[in-house]
DNA sequence: CGGTACATTGAAGGGGCTCAATCCACGTGG
DNA sequence: CCACGTGGATTGAGCCCCTTCAATGTACCG
């Protein structure tokens, strides 16, 4: 009834710069300096890892276009999704802060991706504070994510828990330009939905037909639209803030 | 029969300190900025917030002495606690990066914080970008608590819940000195437990119990040993690599 | 000595799980 | 063009982990 996630790609070029360009107004120059740190891409297919747990990485990775998520297996098989990576989004935080990867990153459709050695970064801190700070509002913002992903699995009901996370989905995909004005794609399967919220594939089935049937929201296909944005966000305990910009703070876009 | 915050003191002056210096070799200019950082300092009583959510907020803390909580509380008064700050960490993100804070810190116990003012911050981004980069480890090492937390509460079961936590904050208190060898003082109320994991406070208690009856940990008063460390980590799929210090990429300690 | 805050224990109920069958869409190959 | 295989979604029955509600116990404190 939802999604499965296809060959087809989502995303866009311009997703990274595009994000950073709405936290501080960017020069030329740096325009130029972010491009030039995408200048070199790689494919990921499908499935395959993009970071995997245990090894040692040196750089950050960019999502130019797909989806990916962060999950740990226990060992008897459960599964947590950790986040889901769109694009735009940075790929290796924390991982790369640790002297082996603590969790697999693992593409949902063809992707591409963009390395970014931890070396460079350091060097952007000296010469472009801007654009560093930038970058660090991203993992503040990440962070808030999964604050908000906690109290999720930690204190809303199901019903609660997938309206949240449908409206966060929505909100994220909107803001790199992937929704329409009340529908967007739904790039997960349900059991990806179960293993992110803490839930079982079964019980995310029947909890996504009640929001149907209490005309919330409506799914066909892969499409998902929200009918009642109020309602939802009612019930959802949902607010954007923590998803959009905001400021940086010391650092006013001198220009 | 386990813990109530009390007016007693946990911490001690250096952790901060303490906890970059085991990341990064500090040079002694590097150690003087670091005590100078920490030069002016503020008390906050029991049960005061520390950050209050919705303010506007310029600085981060370093919480040099007590315990505090990141909490959220939803409009129908479940709480979500977020995380737990010991001596040592710093309070404030990702709070300090949004227009508003997003959720409240309260002290737990009497605490001394110290302010750093984020522009302060960036100024040791320009000038001493080793220090900067070992605050940044921290934010690193944060965010994986989170998503081990997020573990918890999404897929273990509240047995194998609580042991994770005992067993996370054991390390983190032995990490600032501030445990024995197989034992440590429990800062925290059964209910704040209980709003941490998601569980309820009586299911606290049984749980507790249940690991006292399986000899696996014992609790005296506010005093909590672990039995059999082996039986409780493998229980509770634990292990230590993402809390202790580890590398930072491009940035080996110079001297 | 009574009050407050916290912990413990019990009984009963429910939300979400497990297990299992069925259904459906889609792609593939004969 | 159809048969079949596969991955995913749906639905139902029974159960169990954990919750809720409520009472009791206990330490500490003014």
């Amino acid at each position: 009834m939802i999604a499965q996630p296809t060959t087809a790609r989502i995303g866009g070029a311009r997703a990274f710069t595009h994000k950073l360009a709405q936290l501080v107004t960017l020069t030329p120059e740096e325009i130029t300096i972010l491009e030039h740190l995408q200048s070199t891409t790689r494919m990921v297919r499908r499935n395959r890892d993009i970071l995997t747990v245990g090894q040692k990485y040196d750089s950050l990775f960019i999502l130019i276009d797909g989806v990916s998520i962060r999950y740990r297996i226990l060992h008897d098989g459960r599964r947590q999704v950790l986040n889901i990576s769109l694009p735009g989004d940075l790929i290796g935080f924390p991982n790369n802060f640790f002297e082996k990867a603590l969790y697999s990153v693992t593409a949902l459709t063809d992707s591409v991706i963009c390395p970014v050695p931890v070396s460079r970064l350091y060097g952007l801190l000296d010469r472009h504070p801007r654009l560093a700070a930038a970058i660090f509002w991203s993992f503040a913002c990440e962070a808030a994510m999964y604050a908000e992903h906690l109290i999720d699995v930690g204190r809303r009901s199901a019903l609660e828990r997938i309206a949240h996370f449908l409206l966060e989905l929505f909100t994220r995909l909107k803001i790199i330009g992937l929704a329409d004005e009340r529908s967007f794609q739904m790039p997960l399967t349900q059991e990806l939905i179960a293993d992110a919220l803490g839930l079982s594939v079964p019980h995310v089935s029947r909890t996504l037909r009640q929001l149907r049937d209490d005309e919330l929201v409506s799914i066909e296909g892969h499409m998902v639209t929200v009918k009642d944005m109020d309602a939802l966000s009612a019930l959802a305990d949902f607010e954007t803030s923590y998803l959009s910009p905001f400021r940086l703070p010391g650092l006013a876009a001198e220009n």
